[in-house]
RNA sequence: GGGCCGCUAGCUCAUCGGGUAGAGCAGGGGACUUUUAAUCCCAAGGUGCUGGGUUCGAGACCCAGGCGGCCCA
């Protein structure tokens, strides 16, 4: 059976439901329009047949009389799946439905495989992701997730570049990863006979960038980090990243809220959200606290990097926090923050001042010593991003960059290498800075109710299916 | 990595104290001129994840493996 190369359409499902969503029963509008898509219910009646249409924007009913529906056979027998195109007058049944009479019709293509229970649709999880594209027909608000991302990412464009931020592309391969602690996935390229890693941030090079005077620049970057996979972390996901120079981490938080507040805004109509079934308010300002505050306010104890180490260890052991050899008390106090206080946050909460330990690109507090301006933005009790006041210094860079050499030699996959080329552009001089990262994925899921990633992610990483 | 659960027809799920599987939907055939998961009748559809073992006999019990889910680290 040959099926035509294009079809002319003229209306859209959702279109119809608006204009003539409100017909009294009975009513022929004389309104001729051509829709397509698929038919996913069938109901022939001996000489009438109806079938839902249901294509991009929602579902319309088509009615299928057999005095009038050119090869009515064929109609009634089309399958539950098949992509058709009808012309025909858009009226309503006698019991109210509105429809699109099928004054003519061609089959546009015809499914080989049967699509899934109409009424329980596909339940197997692992399914649904590598069949995305019967997923997208048979489950409630796949296509809604799929288009709210879409959303999030355009108004995250507009909203920047209405702020003077421009969008760039840096490299996806790395000669040296860095920018995140994290573990890279590797390659090779031939011609150069080079090994290079898939990036793990795009930082470093967007601060060059700003070195080169791109004054707000920013990246919606796909990163790579070769970890493992779990309902908050996929191996591939989608980071926005941006530099403003002349500003500093306090305006990063600002910009954090009034950007999520407004695409809450857009997409949800509002800035107070329910989230896995508890309330999250996202309507700027932001709670700020700093990172020892939280840390006593939900232990009871007051720790500090004066702290002697060993009653810091003390604490985090008597809290259930394991502890190894090596760690300063910035990492002790990091990882006691990680164990017991990061997960009770409900927030919106910026969580201030990270121990420069454990911060390698972070400027150093204004006026807390050992300490970095640094901060993450907790919502709903996962860390939606990273932000800090750039550290703009050569050699204080080229000290934290040895430091965290010294700990990849150590065996630390996730620790970064020395980047002499990011040392030299900081020898050109950066201004003062304030960079920001947000995880898009996990931003879609507070959005859109997900508490999955796999479920904002069309095709998320999956062990090949054995065929 | 650990614990628990699952894997039976294209899809959703059953069955039993171990006796070589059953329904709904989809697909096929038939009836039906206003249906809405239409309804009704008929026929067809299965290497019960894989490999071992116990047994006269295993989809069911045991072991190992695979894949997935949830929880924990």
């Amino acid at each position: 059976m040959t099926v035509p190369y294009r079809y002319e359409v003229t209306r859209t499902a959702a279109s119809l439901q608006e204009q003539f969503g409100d017909l009294e029963p009975g009513t022929e509008t004389a309104t001729e329009v051509a829709v397509a898509g698929r038919v996913m219910l069938r109901r022939v009646q001996g000489k009438l047949a109806f079938a839902t249409l249901q294509d991009g924007s929602g579902r319309v009913q088509l009615f299928a009389p057999s005095a009038t529906t050119p090869g009515f056979d064929d109609f009634a027998g089309l399958s539950i799946g098949d992509w058709v195109g009808v012309t025909g007058e858009v009226m309503t049944t006698r019991r109210g439905e509105l429809s699109v009479r099928v004054d003519a019709w061609e089959l546009l293509a015809a499914t080989r495989r049967s699509f899934p229970d109409k009424w329980h649709g596909l339940a197997d999880v692992d399914t649904r992701y590598r069949q995305r594209y019967v997923d997208l027909w048979v489950s409630e608000g796949v296509r809604e997730t799929a288009l709210a991302r879409a959303r999030v990412l355009s108004l995250t464009r507009r909203w920047l570049e209405a702020r003077a931020f421009v969008e760039v592309e840096t490299p996806v391969f790395h000669p040296i990863p860095g920018g995140a602690p994290a573990r890279p996935f590797t390659t090779h390229h031939h011609a150069l006979d080079l090994d290079l890693s898939l990036r793990v941030a795009p930082e470093l090079y967007l601060k060059r960038l700003v070195v080169g005077g791109l004054e707000r620049v920013f990246e919606l970057a796909r990163v790579f980090r070769n970890e493992g996979l779990s309902t908050r972390h996929n191996p591939e996901f989608t980071m926005l990243e941006l530099y403003q120079a002349y500003a500093d981490y306090t305006d990063m938080m600002v910009l954090v809220e009034e950007l999520v507040a407004h695409l809450a805004t857009e997409v949800c109509g509002t800035t107070e959200l329910t989230y896995d079934g508890r309330a999250l308010d996202l309507t700027p300002p932001w709670r700020r606290a700093t990172m020892l505050e939280l840390i006593e306010e939900h232990t009871g104890v007051w720790v500090e990097l004066a702290t002697p180490v060993d009653e810091l260890r003390r604490v985090c052991e008597s809290h259930g926090v394991g502890v190894e050899p090596g760690w300063g008390p910035g990492k002790l106090v990091l990882e006691l923050y990680e164990k017991t206080t990061e997960a009770e946050l409900w927030g919106p909460v910026f969580v201030c001042d990270y121990p420069q330990e454990v911060s390698p690109l972070a400027r150093d507090h204004r006026s807390q010593p050992g300490m970095v301006e640094r901060f993450e933005p907790i919502v709903a009790g996962r860390e939606l991003g990273n932000a800090f006041s750039e550290l703009a210094d050569p050699a204080e860079q080229r000290r934290r960059f040895e430091e965290q050499a010294e700990q990849r030699a150590g065996g630390g996959a996730e620790a970064m290498a020395v980047d002499e080329d990011y040392l030299r552009a900081l020898e050109y001089g950066l201004p003062p800075t304030g960079g920001l990262g947000i995880g898009m994925d996990r931003l879609v899921m507070l959005l859109t109710g997900a508490t999955t990633i796999r479920d904002v992610i069309l095709f998320p990483t999956l062990r090949p299916e054995q065929v």
